[in-house]
DNA sequence: GATCTTATACGGCATTGCCGTAGTCTGGTC
DNA sequence: GACCAGACTACGGCAATGCCGTATAAGATC
């Protein structure tokens, strides 16, 4: 079995678990989903490459999209004006 | 003495230990400086305001104006963009 | 003085940031 | 087929942050 196929299953004991109230969730966030790596894809950028465009750690995109770390809120919102306006961000970066 | 002022001579003792080689810095990081306080009082809002218009934690947000976090390189470079263009950034989060 | 707003200060813990490195896959070149 | 380089996945590991809450201080308005 795959690995994501493993998370899934244990997400879903997890929540489960949640519902029954056997569990409390870890945190509470809203469930925005940001998926990095299809606007990266959509950009045609490699990991690297658009983590030094956009000023991010290398490091933590590979997290990101590994799903080994959750964004935090300041990066969802980032990352959604990457979406929508990237060269707007990048040229702000440029100005730097 | 203020706090402020505290920090800076204890920030102003430690780079000399390490100019000495008495002691390692804890990271190596550009230094470069993100002043939030300041962005936030050039668009004239209020912590909570600034917070909720651009998607971040107000207590994230504080302890960056109190200088008790160091903003990571997310946060650095998504302040850099809201400096300059921060109607950019509000449009494109209010299109979510 | 009473009250409201805004900002400072800080305890606290789960979770992340970021570094490094090993392994896999694909495409190209010899 | 063997070999190399680029891109991605996977993960150990620790210092440091994210984010919550709450108590206190300073300024404005009544």
């Amino acid at each position: 079995m795959t690995k994501f196929g493993q998370d899934l299953i244990e997400s879903a004991n997890e929540a489960l678990a949640i519902a029954l109230g056997k569990a409390k969730p870890a945190r509470t966030i809203t469930v925005e989903t940001v998926d990095v790596a299809a606007i990266r894809k959509r950009l045609g950028l490699s990991q690297d490459a658009f983590a030094k465009k956009f000023g991010l750690s290398a490091a933590t995109l590979r997290d990101w999209e590994q799903g080994r770390r959750q964004m935090d809120r300041t990066a969802q919102a980032f990352l959604k004006v990457i979406d929508r306006a990237p060269e707007v961000v990048e040229k702000a970066l440029k100005a730097a």
